[in-house]
DNA sequence: CTTGTAAGTGGAAAAAATTCCACTTAGTAT
DNA sequence: ATACTAAGTGGAATTTTTTCCACTTACAAG
């Protein structure tokens, strides 16, 4: 998506694994709270400098975490098989991207939640909600021609938060299917022709 | 809303006052950037404990500097003249809520912005949010008797996060008239009978 | 092989958030 | 007035994030 700049030196690249294993480990061990980038360097074997060229911020370093599945996320409604992919109707697609989305959301809610979060406007500046947007862009563009797609991309994507999911689902106590209709819900009132 | 607790003591609401009055001019003079709790602690000649025994955290913090705002708007929407007061017919109270919370958002965005992210869920957690949203669930079940209210209202919330606005506005370079018009556009397609 | 150099490194230092607690004080009860 | 106590206070200490830079190293070109 960004044009690739030169790739990174052996050392590097063997650093970014260390320092991506420490922190799922220590995730897995401790949660979001002992998820501290000195704890990160400390067990990876290297310096807390090397975190910050790495992967910039703690953001960036949590963003790297859930990065696998996006990717994956990413290939499926770009390449993969429809519905979720090209081929299917653009109302069924947007639907699929609905399931698959909150399928990542019970699954990584809290860590994506702590990626949202790490600054103000961290998920809008993410390489991944762009690609969201423009994807959920042309299929809106299909369905309502005349409609602002950007605009209601944005609000399409908004009630997905990893936060509010969390929400939702511990504070509120609603269930899975529950979110998953009221999801549902919205894409049809919002891209319905 | 909450029980009220016994009240302040008189030097502990000076210190408030004080504090308070500090954050906003540090706000105005260097941004959310200058505005570090040490910062606040010492323009108001008290020691950063009180900040915390105060506040509680920067999230507080922030969130007690939009705190008068807050309180006139949900006077609006609670008490005030139709059609955001009671009196109007609930889509037009809903656009109404809408238009008066993008009045917020475009004084205060970067502020509500910080308040929002201050930690994950931090939006979710707060009375403000919980008072919206029991608001926006009573108009939709006049017009949606049969559907998931609360879901309607999450999803009606949040497109007015305040961090999504400033991407809109100020990164996306979307005008304050194009922002209105797909807020009301969703309300309308989200809340239509 | 050398050598040049851009990329990378560690960790000390700075900045900021948060906790903690010995001391002070406002307000109340006697 | 006096004494009591729950609330409040300041700031030092702790924790964590973030910056910075003198030193090291991978690796490409000769």
């Amino acid at each position: 998506m960004a044009g690739a700049a030169r790739p990174e030196r052996a050392d590097a690249a063997r650093n970014r694994q260390a320092l991506l294993a420490a922190a799922r480990e220590l995730h897995a061990e401790h949660g979001t709270e002992g998820l501290t980038l000195e704890a990160v360097a400390a067990r990876a074997g290297t310096g807390v400098g090397t975190v910050y060229r790495r992967f910039g911020d703690l953001a960036g370093l949590t963003h790297a975490m859930v990065d696998s599945q996006e990717y994956e996320f990413q290939r499926g409604f770009l390449e993969g098989p429809p519905p979720l992919g090209p081929g299917a109707p653009p109302l069924e697609r947007l639907h699929a991207f609905a399931d698959a989305f909150v399928d990542r959301l019970e699954a990584q809610a809290e860590l994506l939640a702590v990626a949202e979060t790490a600054s103000p406007r961290a998920r809008y500046r993410s390489g991944a909600y762009a690609a969201h947007h423009a994807h959920l862009v042309s299929l809106v563009a299909e369905l309502r021609p005349d409609a602002d797609h950007a605009y209601l991309a944005d609000a399409l994507l908004t009630p997905l938060e990893a936060a509010l999911h969390v929400h939702q689902r511990q504070e509120r106590g609603m269930s899975e299917e529950r979110v998953r209709a009221g999801v549902h819900g919205v894409v049809d009132r919002i891209a319905r022709p």
